[in-house]
RNA sequence: GGAGAAGUGGCCGAGUUGGCUGAAGGCGCACGCCUGCUAAGCGUGUAUACGGUGUAGAGCCGUAUCGAGGGUUCAAAUCCCUCCUUCUCCGCCA
């Protein structure tokens, strides 16, 4: 949500701002509606001045045994009309709220312009892509043939974008979570939440999902809990309507939690493997940074997150998201992307934002200072550290041998009870 | 799921025969004094949002906020209704 002051100052920057990430959006509107809400206020307020003044007159007569009929009239005409004006005032502010929740936030000004993915700067590039003397095959193709993964039971027991794991498969999956949490933990400060994996409105509403991409959400029908698409939204709602202490910043939260997404709009797209499901595991990491460092907190948490492939030795580039790519509440994004030989492309693996205070603002999650009057909102982040069902994808497909087997990256073994290459039976 | 109790400011905690309570007191915090040695004492101050004014996040004026939302009333933290949450007992269960 974007601050009302600087609406009312600043329109122009605003809208200016917003147009580079493509995002029409009607200032005007707002501001006309700003203008009937403060008309509605003054009227309103004048005449409850009126009322409060007149309380102890009444008291008084009343005690006193004198008339107070006509103060009473008085009265009754007063609290009719602000009843009228509350009415309105009710609704106009809910028409600003609306509006104002579905405004996407300002991108920084580092972040280049541009209108799509395509104009996307690569930032570094990390790593060798593996030589191999045969053609790579795609993760699904191995995961298939090497027992691990069963594509057409899981659409049986639930339907298409859902994924059925086996034996190593499983287990390999289990050991790149664990292999996540315990580098967020011990080496970067993280600390380990298991949270709801089911949040109310409210919840989803401060972190920006709600009210604009309920399409893209999972809800329980007849109530009002949806299933988290990502363990960003009950992380970063743990403090909402909270102070939080200024010595405690950067608070850094991580957690391994089940994903859920509808995916709707996606038909066609990655329709084979485990690239695109509705359901997915990922490490989140949160932080809660002080305003003057979160661009710094930004670097650092990126850097976690490339943390985990150095280790595991799997080639990736750093891309900056333009303007028109950025996520809703973002101000500035890094994507990391991992090659896959299989597919011969990079892929997403790792989105790591600074919501600036938007999802602060939203949240209400405020912290205070000792030299200011006023409490300041905290700077929210997060970033996948790292997805965990991509990431098994990367494993396989870097770590794949000639003859079809995969190979355990060295950073993985102590997770993998013994287990050093999966072989074909 | 059934029966009770409760939800007040950063925290704890008064206040329910409606008006003089934004709200006693304590803690914490800030500043000052004193003392002078990592203690204690004394004093003052200390909610948030919005609106108006403006030296335009100084000050001043006003309005609202005592879990949330409605209602009664000239007027509600105080009365009524609905919902949420917490606690206790029973039931159920991983």
């Amino acid at each position: 949500m974007l601050d009302l002051k600087l609406m009312q100052k600043s329109p122009d920057l605003v809208r200016e701002s917003l147009a580079k990430r493509g995002s029409g959006v009607d200032v005007g509107e707002f501001l006309t509606l700003d203008e009937r809400r403060k008309a509605l206020i003054a009227e309103g307020e004048a005449l409850k001045a009126e009322r409060n003044a007149a309380g102890p007159e009444i008291a008084r007569r009343k005690k006193a045994g004198e008339d107070a009929a006509a103060l009473l009239a008085r009265m009754g005409e007063i609290s009719e009309r602000v009843k009228a004006l509350d009415a309105e005032l009710t609704e106009v502010e809910a028409a600003e709220r609306d509006w104002l929740l579905s405004v996407p936030n300002m991108p920084h000004e580092s972040v280049p312009v541009g209108a799509s993915e395509a104009d996307n700067p690569v930032l570094r590039h990390w790593g060798e892509k593996p030589v191999m003397d045969f053609a790579p095959k795609e993760h699904w193709e191995l995961g298939v043939a090497l027992g691990g993964l069963d594509f057409e039971r899981a659409a049986k027991l639930a339907g298409s974008r859902f994924s059925l794991s086996f034996g190593w498969c499983a287990r390999l999956e289990r050991a790149l979570a664990q292999f996540m949490l315990d580098v967020q933990t011990s080496q970067h400060g993280y600390t380990e939440v298991i949270p709801p994996y089911i949040v109310n409105r409210k919840t989803m509403t401060g972190t920006g999902q709600l009210p604009k991409f309920e399409e893209d959400l999972f809800r329980l029908e007849g109530t009002d809990y949806f299933l988290i698409p990502t363990a960003e939204v009950p992380l970063t709602n743990i403090f909402a309507g909270e102070f939080m202490d200024e010595a405690d910043l950067p608070v850094r939260f991580c957690a391994l939690t089940p994903c859920f997404r509808s995916e709707a709009g996606s038909y066609g797209k990655d329709t084979k493997g485990l690239i695109r499901l509705h359901q997915f595991h990922k490490v989140e990491m949160v932080n809660f940074a002080h305003p003057e460092r979160s661009y710094e907190a930004l670097e650092t948490m990126t850097a976690a997150a490339e943390k985990i492939l150095q280790l595991l030795g799997i080639p990736y580039r750093v891309i900056a998201l333009c303007t028109g790519d950025m996520g809703f509440g973002a101000t500035k994004t890094y994507d990391i992307e991992v090659w896959l030989p299989g597919q011969n492309q990079y892929r997403e693996i790792s989105s790591c934002s600074n919501c600036g205070d938007f999802q602060a603002r939203r949240a209400d999650i405020r912290f205070r200072s000792p030299g200011e009057k006023k409490p300041r909102y905290v700077h929210t982040l997060n970033g996948s550290g790292l997805a965990v069902g991509r990431c098994l994808v990367a494993v396989m497909e870097n770590f794949q041998q000639a003859d079809g087997s995969i190979a355990i990256p060295d950073a993985l073994k102590p997770y993998m009870g013994g287990i050093e290459i999966i072989e074909p039976r």
